[in-house]
DNA sequence: GTCTATATATCGTAATACGATATAATAGCT
DNA sequence: AGCTATTATATCGTATTACGATATATAGAC
């Protein structure tokens, strides 16, 4: 009887190679993007809560669950992270009329123009980073 | 005379929600490659580090700084780094014979085995999340 | 109106990456 | 060979930030 989970997948170290590129590539886009944003004068979280407010659709402004649930970190996280970026003059806070819990989030122009230089920057770098992203992305599935 | 750096490069708010969700697709895959390695009992950058030794192309076994650079952190975080693993009973550090500086690095059979297992969860993975990223990156270049 | 669920906030704690620094080994120069 | 600069790794103190536990306010269900 074949076990449903073996012990002994057969992994070759090629994949293990394949994989790791990949994650290599992943690493050097995310280490462009922190870099960027602390030249900016903003910690990488910082920058990546400016980006989901300013990239949300929809018709209301995004409140602090909202933005929680795009960065994939805890509510509580977010309302620290929030009230870090209001204090550094980045963020507006206003509660919501239809739901006075609720905290509705605003870019201040100073954010506005930082996000705009970084993405500018952002758009220039993945030009050159997204043809080695896809070829490691791909030479996964060939490795197999 | 138009500035090289003009103030307004005239982002759409459709570039930025493209942006955005090219980084929650991101986002997405971390996260659960991080929650799989804590599953499997390992801190994320441990898993990394796993990786990028059994990925290492090459004759030699990688050292120290190799990893460093292979994670992008700097030599002292992965003297720390590898430290911690050799402790925890996943590596193994040997002295180099032609350069008694460096210190090669070796996975131990606990540590392939939770390797072997948290690739296989990753391919997995990856088989599922792999078409929202591509979508995700090539809709970057589709709102420029 | 009471009870439960939701949204945000606060506080103490833990994890880890880094800068500064130290030590050991090698390489280069004369 | 001897001296100096460079490279590889290690140690220690510090700072940042995400989280769990918990608190408060508001909303919704009945």
């Amino acid at each position: 009887m074949t076990s449903v989970h073996p012990d002994e997948p057969g992994l070759s170290s090629e994949q293990y190679a394949a994989i790791a590129d990949f994650r290599f590539q992943l690493r050097r886009f995310l280490a462009f993007s922190e870099s960027a944003a602390m030249q900016a004068g903003l910690p990488p979280q910082q920058h990546q809560a400016l980006l989901a407010i300013a990239g949300h659709r929809g018709e209301e402004r995004p409140s602090v669950g909202v933005l929680a649930r795009q960065l994939l970190i805890a509510p509580n996280t977010a309302a620290e992270l929030v009230h870090r970026m209001e204090q550094g003059g980045l963020l507006t806070k206003t509660a919501s009329v239809d739901d006075r819990r609720r905290t509705e989030l605003g870019l201040t122009p100073k954010a506005e123009a930082i996000l705009r230089r970084l993405t500018v920057a952002h758009l220039e770098e993945l030009r050159v980073l997204e043809p080695a992203l896809v070829r490691a992305l791909g030479g996964i599935d060939r490795a197999e």
